[in-house]
DNA sequence: CCGTATCCCCTAGGATACTG
DNA sequence: CAGTATCCTAGGGGATACGG
């Protein structure tokens, strides 16, 4: 019985991205992202019931697990945009299996 | 434009899926289940810190979504058994692409 | 236009105790 | 062994209002 395994295998962290992905909205947020890079209103705006609040939250925690990145562009005005760095489209195929699975299995 | 529809339901689902995927120890439950067919107690005795009810809660929510399965044989004392359904064997190769995602960009 | 702060409610989930 | 019941609190997330 190697003890040691068992606690390294099962007591491992309730990881970042799981906590963000598993919040409400997330999933949506990806979905258009894959889709195009879009500004902070146009993300609010097409998907239907987000709050700006929910969306500012979830937007900095993507940030922080490297999913989105956030790009202020130097025109007049200044404009934001938000896009999925190259971790964040990895995630985004791998969600759509999950999508597909389900269907799948519906 | 239908209104109503927009005010009961936001327009998009909150798939289940996700729901149960974001919930704390849902993770460490199936990676556990995927190396291993378990009993209650065996699963709760392995994750560190997983209280009873959760797991009670987190499995219920598993088999409806049709992840889990509950199998009683029918031994003296019987005994019950979980397992991996086909599509949550499935979902455990999934999550783990998520997890070697972590890892690669870690 | 691009957000953040605040308030408030509701649910997740941990501790504990108890049943078949 | 295999759970369920209860209680309690911490945080998610919606509405609203406000700052840059």
């Amino acid at each position: 019985m190697k003890e040691s395994l068992i606690e390294t295998t099962y007591s491992t962290e309730w990881s970042g991205i799981w906590q963000v992905l598993g919040c409400k909205w997330t999933f949506h947020i990806l979905r258009f992202l894959a889709v195009q890079d879009a500004q902070f209103n146009q993300i609010q705006t097409a998907i239907d019931g987000l709050p700006a609040s929910t969306l500012s939250t979830r937007l900095k925690a993507l940030e922080e697990e490297r999913i989105v990145s956030r790009t202020v562009e130097d025109s007049s005005p200044p404009t934001v945009e938000y896009s999925l760095t190259e971790k964040g489209t990895e995630l985004a195929a791998i969600i759509e299996q999950i999508e597909e699975l389900e269907s799948r299995y519906a």
